[in-house]
DNA sequence: TATGAATGAGTCTTCATTCAT
DNA sequence: CATGAATGAAGACTCATTCAT
């Protein structure tokens, strides 16, 4: 019973993210999501309480996971000038990255491409927000630790930076296909080029 | 009459653009746009035959700055390395954007946040594979003047800068309030990052 | 065209006043109102903007009635014993909810028994209550233009008295097939009755 | 085990008293009684085959009570004029009346006011029918008994006053508050009231 | 050109009840 | 005695579009 219950719930789960991903949230409907899954309309509200409910606990794991990002973000342990220069941190950063987008891939096409007319139409722009804020602080320790260096970055570049890196993550998930050589080819061309634009921009050495 | 005409025209596509600015495409119906602009609903149809066309005619310059800024892409008058790593010619390219920003940047939110649900919710998909295709041919060429510089680029980094490029655009259209000085000082941080990045990428000097 | 639209609405209002007196507002689903009146169902929303209003728009004169009734009920012109003694005071009274009764008679049965679930559920208790405080300030006024009377009347059984009055037109509403003689009959027994009650309530003579 | 059921009984019937109570019947969805309770769903249909018969297990001594009530009515021991115009034959009455409403103002309030949409909604109409009825063989009774009084009085009349009989269980009901003092008071306001008025109606003395 | 009326398929959600276990 | 799953009909309301005038 408990079985067929889980069953039930993963089905429906699955096929509303399937549709989702396909038509865009506010294109699927729950008539929709029941014929699809062979589940009856009215059932369906037996497991979720609302449409947006059911894209919720769809894309929980990775709202957890895109907001530990965004904590660790500012702890880098060290404070330093690795997250910008150090082509082992940023590897490590990447390699974070890409482990998240294999396994929330789906997800993450549903969150930045097809949410919106959803409760989460908002979100990413908001987690820009908050990784804008977050570079500015640590742009302010930079200061004080280096100021040999040119940590007078705006704000709104810090904020451009921060959307490229949602870019990324969109890229990534949207090219699924990337096989380990080529992912690890593009690691390699992302890392180079985001320090040396770093450096030049801070005027390290 | 034909003034009328126009001027209706001109109320109606005014009328529509706010709206779908503030609400997103699909959230906005066709009864709004009437009551709004106090156009008769069934007289709407007399000017654009349907809401998708509404749009279309509104985001028409934009999307035709949009196209033509990809033809002069692949044309840079002297196929060289400036493209990349001219601070000049990156300006150059910065300021044209700006234009356009300044001109479009209503249009611009609304082709890239707010068309969900409408005929055009994967044009900027389409238009960053367009923009890749150019940029690989690009490196074709280059990779010919000149053998001594890393031009193995993958394409899906070339995809990645392209969708980069984007999302510039969105984050300039969406702080409208920067003054004449912030936006000079982005562009100096944004040509140094660029210019730093493919350098080191492409191992010039 | 604007002859069609009048008909439609009178239309739908019947309908709706119909259906509404058989089955209670609840009860009466807007597709139930769309095929008795035989007008679409969206259309209908061309018309009225929600079932409430429907109901509103079917019970507007009478509200008016209702509180015209109570206006008039705290200034009968020479304030005296007769708004309760007075024969002829009483008939003229009761003449007055007559002409209300045979005129609205429906819609008092929709108001008074079958609104439950509507946004005028409360009205009659409300009225009730608005009724009962006129009545009070009525009662002091008493008290002082002749204190050789019993005006020490409790404010529960004043509030009795006006349940007491909706329910006389409730009764009336709902027995629509008296005939004139019969009306005339019943006036006779009411007003001996409460003349009867009030005299021995206040120790007249 | 029989010792459970009572209590799962018990425990269900006062939740649905008390969801009546607050939003109607028809409001209370047979999902809400079962959360207020924390019996499951399914279960309440093991004590209770239906909504409706939840709500007639509720009523039901209320309901016998005013059977009774009805029943006595035309039985007043020695048939006679006491009942209407003994100060202390009414008083009896009264009494009774305030015992009933004292022990059950709850299901009064929920028979009285909010069982519409139920198999109760018309219970009221059909008690009222029926007391006129016995109200009018008692006349007829009265005709022969004294021949020299007024026991002309019409059905409608008759319906009018049995239809104030509610009324006044109704208000009693509502204003559960009264102190003892208060209701004494009332049953004086209301014996005076009533006999003074059947005095004067059947030309008493 | 302009209007108000009309359409029909669509939206999400709730309900009392029943079934299998 | 108790449970969770399932059902099917119904609820009010909205949509882009078309028709007749």
């Amino acid at each position: 019973m408990q079985v067929v219950k889980d069953n039930t719930r993963k089905l429906l789960l699955n096929t509303a993210r399937k549709a989702f991903l396909q038509k865009g949230y506010k294109a699927v409907s729950m008539r929709e999501i029941s014929k699809l899954s062979g589940i009856g309309l009215s059932n369906i509200y037996n497991y979720f309480s609302s449409k947006d409910e059911l894209l919720t606990v769809v894309l929980r794991p990775l709202l957890n996971e895109m907001d530990r990002m965004l904590e660790r973000h500012n702890k880098p342990g060290g404070l330093s000038l690795d997250i910008f220069t150090s082509e082992d941190y940023i590897r490590g950063s990447l390699n974070e990255i890409m482990r998240i987008v294999t396994n929330y891939h789906q997800e993450i096409k549903l969150l930045f491409l097809y949410s919106q007319s959803s409760m989460y139409q908002d979100y990413l722009e908001k987690w820009i927000d908050r990784c804008t804020e977050k570079s500015v602080e640590y742009m302010d320790e930079m200061k004080r630790l280096h100021p040999e260096l040119n940590t007078d970055i705006s704000r709104f570049f810090l904020r451009y930076t921060s959307s490229c890196w949602i870019d990324m993550m969109k890229e990534t998930a949207l090219h699924e296909e990337l096989s380990h050589e080529e992912t690890e080819r593009f690691l390699n061309e992302y890392v180079r080029y985001v320090t040396g634009g770093w450096k030049k921009l801070m005027n390290v050495e």
